[in-house]
DNA sequence: GAGCGAACCGTGAGCGCTAACATTCGGTGG
DNA sequence: CCACCGAATGTTAGCGCTCACGGTTCGCTC
C-alpha cells in the first residue's frame, strides 16, 4: 500500500525542533510555570509543526495528573443508565477528562480481582453506575480498596452506609416512591400494586412503607424485566383483576408496558386504572395519554458524581454539587379510581 | 486516616516471589508458549498471593498488542448510537477489549488536532459512530490519518466511498426508506411527507427517491430536532392539513410526536393519517396503538465494527461480520387512507 | 560421548513521559 | 565586586511493561 508506518512524533522531536531541552517540552504541554514567554512560543510552533499529541499511556505511566475516569455499569441501553452515562460524560469533557467505560455482564459472577483489573491501573480513579447486584458488588470492591479515588451513583439501598456523602451520590427515589403511593391514596384507590424492575428495592420499599403508614396491607410484588415486552406479560393478569385500580410501576418502560396491556384488555386509563412510572422518559409527556411520572435528575446526578470525584482527584473545595430532587409529576394517567 | 497509599504491585514482585524472572512472569500473563507447566503455575500462585493486576498503561506504552478502542461518538442518549454503541461493547466485551468513549460536541468544530488528541496515542484504533457533521468529520480525518486502525459505522452518505468496504460499516437505510415510501404510495395514498431528523439524509433520499420514481412531486421536507417534543412542535402543522394523509418520519421518536400530534388534532391513526418511523425501538411494539416502523440492526452493526477493527488488529482473515438488513415492519400505524 | 537443536528462561534496552534534582545566568545587596 | 538568590532551563532516573536477544539445560542422534 502506502503510508509507511508515519512519525510517531515525542516530546524529543519537538525539543530539537524547538532548540531546547524535553523537559521544557513537558512543561509547556503541562503549562507549567518558570517558562520565558519565548520560549514558550518557540515550543508551542513546534508543537504545531510536527502535529505533536502527548501520549496518554506514557503520561500515566509517568505518573502525571490522571484525567480519566473509569465508568462501571451494566447496561448502557437503560434510560436511567445512560443519561447518568450522559451526565459524566458532559461534566468529564468540560473539564477535559476522558472516560473509559467498562461494561459488566450482569449474568456473570465478577470477583475482586475481575472488578479491579478493568481499571487502566490501580487506584485508578472509578465511578460506577450501580443498578443491580452486579454493580453494587463492584460498587463495594471499589469503596473497599479503592483508597478515595471512588464515586458512586445510583439509587440503591446499599449495607455501605458509613462516610457515604464522600463518595455516595443517589437520587432519593425511595421517598417519592412514598410520596407517589400515597397521593394514588389520597385519590381515592383503597390500594396500590406495584410492577418491580429487577434491581434492589428503593423505589419498591418507599411504596411498602406508604402502604404500611396507611394501614393497607401490600398486594403482592409483581415481578417483570427491563422490557417493555416483559411488563406487558407481568401486567396481564394484574390488568384483568378489576380489583386493581393503581398500578405504581418501577419505571417508565414498565408503565408503558402495562398501559399497553390495559389497552388490550379494554381497560380505560385513568378510568378504570390509574398507573405512575418512574424517569420522567422524553416518551412520557407524548404518551396517548401522558404519563404521570417521577421526574429524576439523572444526568445530574451523573454531573455530580463527576464532579465529586474531581474534587477528591484535585483537592479543593468546591461547594458539594447539587441536583434537581425526584418530583412527582401528576400527568393523565392517573386519578380517581372508577369513574368510568 | 488509614489505608496508607497501598502496594503497587508490579511484574517484579510477582517474579521474585514466584523465584522467576520478570519476563517469565510476562510470558504467564500474555499466555506465551515455551513455560514449563511447573513454572507457569508457580506464577499464577505469586499473582493470586499478591493480587497483581497488569498496569495497562505501562502495557500499552512498551508496544503490547492494544485490546483497546476508541469511540468516538455524538450524542450516546439517542436510540440508535446507543445500541450500536451496546453492540461495539458486547463484541469488546467478549474479546476483552477496553473501550474508551469520547463524545463530542456537536455544536462545536473540530480540527484533526483535536479528533486526533482524543486518542489514547498515535494510530490508535478507533471507531466512530457517524451520525451527522461532527462526526462524519472526525471520521473522515481518521481514514486519512489513522493508517488502517479504524471503522466507522452509521448509515451515512459520504464523500470517501473507495476501499469503503475495508472499513466502514452501515445499514442501507436508504433502500428501505424508498421501500416504506413505496409501501404507502401502494396502500393509496396521493402522497407522502417526510418529517427529518437533524443528520445527513440518508433516509429523506430513499424517500425522495421513491416519490420521484412514482412520477410524484416531493412535498416539501418538515425539519424536527432529535427529542419527541419538537417533533410534536414540528409536526402541528402537517397534522392540521387533511391533504396529508401519510408521514415518514425520520426515527421512531418522532413518529411518536407525530402521533401524540395527530391525537391532540383528533385525527386518526391509522384512518385520517398513517405514520411510519424508523428504528423499532423497543417501546414501537407496544404503542397505542402499535407502531410501523423499519428494524434496523444497530446492534449488529455496533457488533459487526469492532469485528472489523479487530480483524485489522489481529490480522487473521474471518468471514466478514453480517448483521440483519434493514426491513419493513407493518403494524397498525399504516393503512389505506381515507376510511374514516 | 561429541554435537546439535529444541525448549525454557534470563538480561538488557527502551517505549514517552514526568518528578526531582542539578545547573546556569542575570541581577541584587552588603 | 563577590557571595547569594531566584527564575529559567537542563540532566538523570525511573514509572511497568514488552521486545529482541543471549544464555542454559535437556534429550537425541550418529
Amino acid at each position: 500500500m502506502s503510508a509507511a508506518e508515519p512519525k510517531p512524533v515525542s516530546i524529543f522531536d519537538v525539543a530539537k525542533l524547538a532548540g531546547v531541552s524535553h523537559q521544557t517540552v513537558s512543561r509547556v504541554i503541562n503549562d507549567a510555570p518558570m517558562v520565558a514567554d519565548a520560549t514558550r512560543a518557540k515550543v508551542k510552533a513546534a508543537i504545531a509543526e510536527l502535529g505533536y499529541r502527548p501520549n496518554r499511556s506514557a503520561r500515566a505511566l509517568a505518573g502525571g495528573a490522571v484525567r480519566s475516569v473509569t465508568v462501571l455499569t451494566t447496561d448502557t441501553s437503560l434510560y436511567g443508565t445512560a443519561e447518568t452515562l450522559r451526565g459524566i460524560e458532559d461534566a468529564a469533557r468540560a473539564a477535559g477528562f476522558t472516560i473509559l467505560v467498562s461494561v459488566l455482564d450482569p449474568d456473570q459472577d465478577y470477583t475482586e480481582a475481575d472488578v479491579l483489573g478493568r481499571l487502566p491501573h490501580d487506584g485508578a480513579p472509578a465511578i460506577v453506575i450501580a443498578h443491580d447486584e452486579t454493580t453494587t458488588g463492584a460498587m463495594q470492591v471499589l469503596q473497599r480498596k479503592q483508597a478515595g479515588a471512588t464515586v458512586a451513583t445510583g439509587g440503591e439501598h446499599l449495607d455501605i452506609e458509613q462516610h457515604a456523602d464522600d463518595w455516595l451520590v443517589s437520587l432519593d427515589d425511595r421517598t417519592v416512591a412514598a410520596r407517589a403511593t400515597r397521593y394514588l391514596l389520597s385519590m381515592g384507590h383503597a390500594t396500590v400494586h406495584y410492577l418491580a424492575i429487577p434491581s434492589k428495592a428503593n423505589r419498591q420499599a418507599g411504596w411498602a412503607e406508604a402502604l404500611a403508614d396507611a394501614g393497607i396491607e401490600a398486594p403482592e410484588v409483581v415481578h417483570s424485566g427491563w422490557t417493555v415486552g416483559s411488563a406487558y406479560e407481568a401486567a396481564l393478569e394484574l390488568v384483568a383483576d378489576p380489583e386493581v385500580t393503581a398500578i405504581l410501576c418501577g419505571n417508565d418502560d414498565l408503565a408503558f408496558g402495562v398501559l399497553y396491556a390495559a389497552h388490550r384488555a379494554d381497560r380505560s386509563v385513568p378510568g378504570d386504572l390509574s398507573v405512575i412510572g418512574f424517569d420522567d422518559s422524553p416518551l412520557a409527556a407524548y404518551h396517548v395519554p401522558p404519563l404521570t411520572t417521577v421526574d429524576l435528575d439523572f444526568r445530574g446526578v451523573g454531573r455530580g458524581a463527576f464532579e465529586l470525584l474531581r474534587q477528591k482527584l484535585e483537592g479543593g473545595s468546591h461547594p458539594r454539587p447539587t441536583w434537581r430532587s425526584p418530583e412527582l409529576i401528576v400527568r393523565e394517567t392517573s386519578g380517581p379510581p372508577g369513574r368510568r
